[in-house]
DNA sequence: CTCACTGCAAAGGTTTTGCAGTGGG
DNA sequence: CCCACTGCAAAACCTTTGCAGTGAG
C-alpha cells in the first residue's frame, strides 16, 4: 500500500503530471474494489470517503490514468467500461452467468499466439497484441 | 440472396417468430454493410427504402436475431455495437488506426486454442467459447 | 503565484422502454 | 381475429465537455 503510493507518485511525476487525492483515491479504489470495477462502483466506492468528488473528474482520471499506462480498460460486451489495475500482458476469463471478469495471466498462451501468428503472417496487417476472451461459466455459477 | 430470405424465413419460423419486413430489411443491411455496421448505419441504410423503420425498432429486431443465431454482436471499445453475419467461430481484426473490423476466419487457431486448453485446464471454469481481438494496423493506414 | 486539475452541470451519443396501433399468420 | 411486432417519443444510461474556481508544486 505505502509503496503502491510511492509507484503512482513517482509514475505521475516521472510525466510531470500532479499529485491529487482524487488520483491516489481512484488508484486505491481499483486496487481495493476487485473484479474491474466499472467507472460507478468507483465512484460509490471513493464518495464513502470523499463525498464530493465528481463523476466527470473520476471518468478523467481514469482516462489520465489509462493513457500513462497505470491502469488498464477492459471492454465489456454491454459496452460498459471497466478498469484493472494488473498491468502485465493478460487475458480475460468472461463469466456468461454473473458479471465476474477475472484476469487471466499465462505467459505459455502468449509465446503460443506469438509463435504462431510470426509464422502464419496476416498479409496487410500488423499485429500490435492481443486481447483473448475466454468465454465460458464459473462452476459456481 | 433468395436463398438467404429462404435462411432467414427457416430461421425465424422454427423459433415461432414472425416474418416482418423489419427483420428482413435489417438482415440483408447487416449483409450488404461491410465492414460490421453499427445501428446507426444500419438504420440510415434501411431508411433509404423504408423510411418509417424506428429506431428502436432496428435495436429490438438486432436483439431478437443476435438471440435466435441469425446474426453476432462485436464489441468494440467505444463501446458502440456493431454486428456480424458471418455466424462461423471466428476471431477479428482491429485496427487502431481506422475503424475497420475485418472478419479472421482460420480453424487451425481454432484447434490451436482448443488442444492448449484441453491439456491446460482452468480449475473452476468451464471455457464455452475464445474470442480473440487481434489488435494493429493494415498497411493501408 | 500559476496553471493543471476539480466540481458542477449541461449536453452528447447510444440503447432501452412504454404504450397505442398495426399487420402477419 | 389475435397477439407479436412496429412506430413514436420519452427516458435511461454512460461518458464527455465547458467553464469558473481551487489547490498542488
Amino acid at each position: 500500500m505505502e509503496e503502491l503510493i510511492e509507484h503512482i507518485h513517482r509514475h505521475l511525476t516521472e510525466k510531470g503530471l500532479r499529485i491529487t487525492p482524487q488520483r491516489l483515491a481512484i488508484m486505491e479504489a481499483v486496487y481495493a474494489l476487485d473484479n474491474h470495477p466499472t467507472a460507478d462502483q468507483i465512484i460509490a466506492f471513493i464518495r464513502k470517503t470523499h463525498p464530493n468528488i465528481a463523476s466527470g473528474t473520476v471518468y478523467n482520471v481514469l482516462e489520465t490514468l489509462e493513457q500513462n499506462q497505470l491502469i488498464k480498460k477492459v471492454t465489456t460486451d454491454s459496452g460498459v467500461m471497466r478498469y484493472d489495475g494488473v498491468l502485465e500482458s493478460h487475458h480475460h476469463l468472461y463469466c456468461t452467468e454473473c458479471d465476474v471478469i477475472e484476469d487471466y495471466v499465462d505467459e505459455e498462451l502468449n509465446s503460443l499466439l506469438n509463435t504462431y501468428f510470426e509464422s502464419k503472417q496476416i498479409k496487410g496487417f500488423h499485429i500490435h497484441e492481443f486481447v483473448l476472451q475466454i468465454r465460458g461459466t464459473f462452476d459456481k455459477c
